[in-house]
DNA sequence: GCCAACGTTGGC
DNA sequence: GCCAACGTTGGC
């Protein structure tokens, strides 16, 4: 089966892409997604061998930074069933869990990031959902002619 | 810090 | 089921 291609949305002062270079493996859960529309990209879509770009969000500058590659594919986003999480939704049981995460590991860092106005001047992504107006799903897909056109650029 | 966009909640 | 109020996201 192909793979697929995928961009996910992270504040930098919260998890940023040193963050993950720092974790164990760099691999992390990407959890914390309690929006309906990404749930079901991180449930249904995303699968194991997906390529994924980091993105930042609310950063300075507003970047793509990296790639990533998904390591393990949609399952239940156990801190939600915490209490003491602050991601924790009581309507989501292990029974009968709401939200999915999927765990991502580093593959590389852009050495130029490619920020938000760079793709919004170049005509190959104006197609790109990133771009359109209003969208702030944390988790959206990309083609694969996006993907390389940005990862051309931040090499 | 502002505010547009848009998702969610809850009264009816 | 409608829709106003409210909360959150995220670019600027």
């Amino acid at each position: 089966m192909a793979i697929s291609y995928w961009l996910m949305k992270s504040e930098p002062s919260a998890f940023s892409i040193e963050d993950l270079k720092n974790s164990e493996g760099k691999t992390t859960y990407w959890n914390g997604v309690r929006n309906y529309q990404a749930r079901n990209f991180l449930r249904d879509e995303i699968k194991k061998g997906d390529k994924v770009l980091f993105y930042h969000s609310n950063a300075e500058p507003t970047a793509a930074v990296g790639v990533c590659e998904v390591v393990k594919s949609g399952y239940p986003d156990y801190t939600a069933f915490d209490p003491e999480s602050k991601y924790f939704d009581p309507k989501s049981t292990p029974d009968n869990p709401t939200w999915y995460m999927v765990d991502i590991k580093l593959k590389s860092v852009f050495k130029k990031a490619v920020t938000l106005e760079q793709m919004r001047m170049n005509s190959k992504l104006k197609e790109m959902k990133l771009l359109q107006r209003g969208n702030r799903l944390s988790v959206l897909p990309v083609t694969k002619e996006e993907f390389d056109t940005i990862l051309k650029m931040g090499e």
